[in-house]
DNA sequence: TTGAAAGCGTTACCAG
DNA sequence: CTGGTAACGCTTTCAA
């Protein structure tokens, strides 16, 4: 049982110097012929493997990248995660993760960690940095999906109001008046652009909005369920639902098929970001899709690039979204007046003459 | 802008030896008083940070751990890998996320990385080692999830034959004598292990089993999909369907509802690891629950004592499993009748007909 | 093309 | 309890 050879070993096994040894293998072409290979074959046969503590100390680079995530347990991430890993990969970095939990704590820690050297370069998935973060650092931290206004750090994300504006004219094209918006936990900015797509849209095609008609939710499944219930409480109840996720579609669906209410025959329901497994739902949920792979792809290389110490162009990268027609959406029934009388919780059946109908 | 500072500047700042500053920081307990409060606000006032690269070169310890799965895409070891994060943190460990797409070559150069000193300690989650890994090496290495057969590495899992076994006799007390399976790809451990248990259960009902009714599948959505056909064409189609994870149960389902099948009217469906969301589909599946968390958290701490030279117990960890009765099993059509009026007011187990989704 | 030697920033040993 | 000092294993000037 022998310890494990270091540089030096080979060196004196060989009779050259460490450093001949260092950059025969390195690759660093200064080695000439006969050496490079007895080095090789040499570390070859002692099964020679570099320390990378040690290396780390001395190049002042790990190697690593360390992203940084909200919640770890959310399967949204999963392939932006497998882009960005790959990514790292090829380019030899490996991969640490950080998972915030949305505790600022939490986040300063990975920042304290990127400046204490165990990554090179940071991928930011949280929607904004605590007060202690000086947001203008040049830091080589790269924002994804989510945005950090203010924030000199650049973004690779989705436009998200675009997006949930997409979604919401699908809608209206199918025929559908009376739509409704499930949120995410307002004023987070992801959450404040997808409802304004929602608003867009509907301002576009000239169709008023009564309040009720937006809910918040917190994009998990209950608030779905809790939401749906609201909503289709009201006197007049949504004959579509635009989701600000795919989670909280669920639990609209869900709920919707526990009061006995088809999906799309009586009500249409429109998701976002294409999670897995959401083609497998069944229905099969219509929703709008993100490029995932790729912005952890390009989320990567513009990361690379910054550790490379490249120029790194503040704009935006603004990725593809594509809108997914599956079957949770359909053309509004026509008898929907006759069923919301059969619904009727209040009695009162005022139609808001300045809302909901189109000019 | 000054240069970072390191225990030798506040050696220096302070008229002591780096040696104190060192110990100072570490709470080594062997500072006294006065000197160490002086370090500490020194430190704190010079925003020192102890560079990691020379505390591993010189401690031999990285204080990480590396996680590796088949494929980090999977929602499966969500769960999983959050109960290890949260333990690895709480013991101080930050997490390396290694993935190896089933390939032998990276999970070889995971093992070179953790040998390279990259990580302390490996979570194995994959299900077989590369020929030329030495099963027998004690290596600071805990398999979890998945099982690796004669390797000296400590295991926490689960009894996969126990837990079909009872996912099985569920459906045969519910009186289904016509029960398939749709096997995982064996001989992989896990599948097999879980075939096993279908075919047990059913073997001490003095069931038997047509060949046909084992189908063999991949663990992915579609080979749900395309078993269930080859299923259902049979002459005596099964009015039950154990699938061997989740993924494949969903196949199976959506294909019964394009099939024109109600689940569980017509064929009830099981399947095994309760992922994320499963709760959530329509109609909510019937699995077998793993303690997920659990696992990661007892791997974790396994893989804590190991790492701290603590002695380590070879006999694996079972934990248990549970059967979650949910909304995707009922009585064999016979009895159909005699259930719906028992269930009387919930009588939403069924699929709504309104295949009127399939235009 | 190669070698000698100086660190990289810590921690740990050995004295005092 | 504290200080001096030698590693830890590697890369990278600077010279030859």
């Amino acid at each position: 049982m022998r310890r494990r050879p270091k540089i030096k070993d080979i060196a004196e096994e060989l009779g050259v110097s460490p450093a001949t040894v260092s950059r025969a293998l390195s690759d660093s072409g200064l080695v000439a012929e006969p050496t490079l290979t007895r080095i090789r074959e040499a570390a070859q046969r002692l099964d020679y493997r570099p320390n990378v503590s040690a290396r780390r100390l001395r190049t002042r680079r790990s190697m690593a990248v360390l992203l940084v995530v909200r919640d770890v347990g959310n399967p949204f991430y999963l392939e932006v995660l497998k882009g960005m890993e790959a990514t790292a990969r090829d380019a030899g970095y490996s991969v640490l993760m950080g998972n915030t939990e949305d505790d600022p704590e939490r986040e300063i820690e990975y920042f304290d960690m990127l400046r204490d050297g165990h990554a090179d370069g940071m991928i930011l998935m949280t929607g904004k940095l605590p007060p202690a973060i000086d947001p203008a650092q040049a830091l080589p931290v790269v924002v994804a999906l989510e945005m950090i206004e203010n924030s000199a750090f650049p973004h690779v994300q989705i436009d998200n109001e675009a997006a949930a504006a997409e979604a919401v004219s699908h809608l209206i094209e199918l025929g559908h008046r009376r739509i409704a918006h499930i949120s995410g936990p307002v004023p987070e900015i992801m959450s404040v652009r997808r409802r304004a797509g929602y608003h867009r849209a509907l301002a576009q095609a000239g169709i008023g909005v009564p309040p009720d008609y937006v809910q918040r939710g917190d994009y998990l499944l209950n608030s779905g369920r809790d939401c749906c219930d609201r909503l289709m409480a009201l006197t007049e109840p949504p004959t579509a639902i635009f989701a600000a996720n795919d989670e909280m579609a669920f639990g609209v669906i869900h709920q919707l098929h526990r009061l006995g209410l088809a999906v799309p025959g009586d009500v249409s329901v429109v998701g976002f970001d294409d999670i897995y497994l959401s083609e497998a739902f069944y229905p099969p949920l219509t929703t709008i899709s993100q490029p995932r792979w790729e912005i952890g792809r390009q989320a990567m290389k513009l990361l690379s690039a910054m550790m490379s110490g490249e120029a790194k162009d503040r704009t935006p990268i603004i990725l593809p979204t594509e809108l997914k027609l599956r079957e949770t959406t359909a053309p509004p029934k026509r008898a929907a007046s006759a069923r919301v009388q059969a619904n009727g919780i209040s009695g009162r059946r005022t139609v808001p003459s300045d809302n909901a109908i189109k000019e």
